[in-house]
DNA sequence: CGTGTAGTTGATGCTCCTCAATTTTTGTGG
DNA sequence: CCACAAAAATTGAGGAGCATCAACTACACG
């Protein structure tokens, strides 16, 4: 995808390389390249003062990341998975490059309505929902990234999830815990492994999603 | 700014107003237009089918919105004050015409990166935030935007606030009359009159909106 | 096989939601 | 400009949901 507008625009590309919880870069650092995952999965991430961490976002093949409109990267970005590879390109030449050539151009401008689009949805999974809703939609949303074949093989541990949701791991985990008693969700394999995520009835977690509390009298 | 670009590129804009609540589309439109601010303030918005409303942007003079990677509008958007302008422009008339034009093309990516850092910062102020955090991060927030002479005058309700931090107007309301009693804040001219808003002392409210809980022994 | 990490479970308390009443402000028409 | 009604904002009491602290279990990795 993006690899073929590079070529186009004769620009050098690197395959970078990542174990598990290494950092792409920090924030604040020189936004010098402009990156595509190509496997994998990563996170974009904040940490504050004191030690709150939170993810803005998750990285899947496909996805774009890095460009800025400042001189510096607002964010971390860190892989999740130990075998992550990344296509990296020299931003000042890719912005160079997509001032004369209205392809490469509109491949990004598509790239950060994209990136604009998925934010707005994480911002729509935070705003006054519970937890039980949040996870749900977590997990309906991963279902439409990752599922092969109906199984969800979950890249992140539980704390990635409560630093997304905005919740303790505790809690986070409580509510797993609650779905698979209820047989919202299933656990492949060893049941103690609780990576492997099935959804039997998708119905289900789209109602606890979006619950219409009885408006039968309204 | 955008109306620049538009008439080098030879498009048509039409000047369209808007009273107060108005609404410019609903989610599932047809996307038929690209908007800019000239006057006012607008909101970016999605309901529940429980009712619930998410504010997910509120839009000011300069601000671009409209443009969608399919072919409906995923928000509503909704005029806050009386006297609302917006530009509006064919979308595939624009589209069509950056496809060719780098120029343009490179306006529209700088539009969605901003719209994307936009989106980010809301979901930095939502995850795992108190609402003493949130009220705090809020009025930064405007006061990097709108203030005037060191003045808020605030377009939105509280009930807008509420929906944009996700909070009940309930507890919106008691975190302001807090503020206002710590003197973290004073409202202008009659002080029964909370929608203008000054901050005597920023510092003191960064500090509310990141605490640094204290980590001497750590 | 032992150690560090990830995940689960339990008890308790605080934050913020919920429901309700009251006050204040805004908007309208005389 | 004033009177009135409707909308917005504030305040209070009580309770639910989730955070917090802590203990424990299971797994991953050398």
């Amino acid at each position: 995808m993006i690899d073929q507008h590079l070529r186009a625009a004769k620009l050098a590309t690197v395959l970078l390389g990542y174990r598990r919880d290494e950092v792409v870069y920090e924030r604040g650092a020189p936004a010098q390249f402009i990156y595509a995952v190509t496997e994998g999965t990563l996170c974009r991430l904040r940490v504050l003062e004191d030690g709150r961490r939170l993810i803005l976002q998750f990285l899947f093949p496909g996805d774009v990341f890095g460009y800025e409109l400042g001189r510096n990267h607002r964010h971390t970005v860190q892989a999740l998975t130990k075998d992550t590879r990344v296509l990296s390109v020299g931003r000042e030449a890719l912005l160079e490059a997509s001032k004369s050539d209205a392809q490469l151009s509109h491949f990004l401008f598509t790239a950060a309505a994209r990136a604009e689009a998925v934010a707005s949805e994480h911002s729509a999974m935070l705003l006054g929902r519970s937890i039980t809703e949040q996870i749900a939609l977590f997990l309906l949303e991963m279902d439409a990234r990752i599922s092969r074949g109906g199984e969800i093989a979950l890249p992140m541990r539980r704390r990635h999830i409560a630093d997304y949701l905005g919740r303790r791991l505790e809690s986070v985990s409580r509510t797993f815990t609650a779905f698979h008693k209820a047989k919202v969700i299933e656990f492949l394999g060893n049941p103690k492994i609780r990576r492997q995520v099935v959804i039997p009835d998708k119905r289900r977690l789209e109602r606890l999603a979006a619950p219409v509390v009885g408006r039968p009298t309204e």
